[in-house]
DNA sequence: TTTCTTACA
DNA sequence: TGTAAGTA
């Protein structure tokens, strides 16, 4: 059951709000990190943010960053590099 | 300067 | 949703 009211689709998604709530979060913190390019979410035809569990892990991962000091440029690069690092163990470290 | 909150359209 | 003003 989703905060919409809808049965259960394939994979959660979560307006702002409820993304916000579950990674502790402000809404307007929310988009700010998209503007940094922190994140990337989906989009409904009428343009509102839906973010998938794979965009609340990473939510949680940005704020615990944000509470260490690391601020926006930073996280968006250590989000990057890790992302990278596992794509490369999962492809073979043979291409790049 | 950068981040986050509050307010308006 | 997007932008502006104010704060720490």
């Amino acid at each position: 059951m989703t905060a919409d009211g809808r049965p259960e689709p394939d994979r959660a998604l979560y307006t702002i709000s409820v993304a916000a709530e579950l990674a502790g979060i402000s809404p307007q913190a929310l988009r700010l990190y998209e503007q940094r390019g922190l994140l990337s979410p989906a989009r409904t035809g009428g343009g509102t943010r839906l973010y998938s569990d794979n965009d609340i892990a990473r939510l949680r991962r940005i704020s615990s960053l944000a509470e260490e000091g690391v601020n926006l440029a930073g996280i968006s690069r250590i989000l990057d590099l890790q992302e990278e690092n596992t794509r490369l163990r999962s492809s073979g470290a043979e291409e790049g």
